[in-house]
DNA sequence: TTATCATATTAGCTTTTACTAATATGTGTG
DNA sequence: CACACATATTAGTAAAAGCTAATATGATAA
């Protein structure tokens, strides 16, 4: 298998680790939506929105589309959707851990 | 498919969003390795990896076992292992959009 | 039982990330 | 054109994460 650069597979995965970040992706997993429908349905603050909407979208991981005032979001592709699909699935494996584990470091 | 809790699968993933700790799950991906040999291979600060150990261990990602004056640190299951090859299947896919990607939020 | 090696923990500090409020841009509509 | 609505950007601040150095624990071996 190919090497890939530590840094950006990091910088990637960021993209996944934040709460926000991630209700966006579960708010967009099965299908596009308009920035005003992700506010509404995550509840979140619309500055905050779209700054992580640009985190995302810089990253590569979901895509905008304009539709006349509209921009329509979604993710970048099948990989993507499979990527989350496993989050949850590790998720399981490890759940009694993670809800212990209160901190990153120290 | 169950609900999973946002809040936990962010801390899972956030265990898998710092370079020192990609560092040390690509080091220990096929082979167990003792904390020295981590040390050594990543060139990293012995205290800084005994944290970031912890930090993987308390999520589940990564297991101890020890032998003698030695722990021998490895993935906790094949999904784990999937996860990380499926990180770089991902990241061939948007490898061109995160390299100028240079911060996450603003 | 003391010395040594392997690993963990703590404390202090720096850097990064996230959030909010305010303001700006951009697009359609009367 | 002016207004309303959708989204983006900026600036400032608060909170979280990461790093290093110092110290502690725990196991083996002399």
């Amino acid at each position: 298998m190919r090497t890939v650069d530590v840094d950006m597979k990091v910088k990637l995965i960021h993209g996944f680790s934040n709460k926000t970040r991630m209700q966006i992706l579960d708010c967009i997993k099965e299908q596009e939506k308009t920035v005003s429908q992700i506010i509404d349905e995550i509840k979140g603050n619309q500055s905050n929105i779209s700054q992580h909407l640009a985190c995302l979208k810089g990253c590569g991981i979901i895509v905008g589309r304009n539709e006349g005032k509209y921009i329509y979001y979604s993710l970048r592709n099948q990989h993507i959707r499979d990527l989350l699909t496993m989050f949850d699935v590790v998720l399981e494996d490890v759940e009694s851990d993670v809800a212990c584990c209160d901190r990153h470091i120290d």
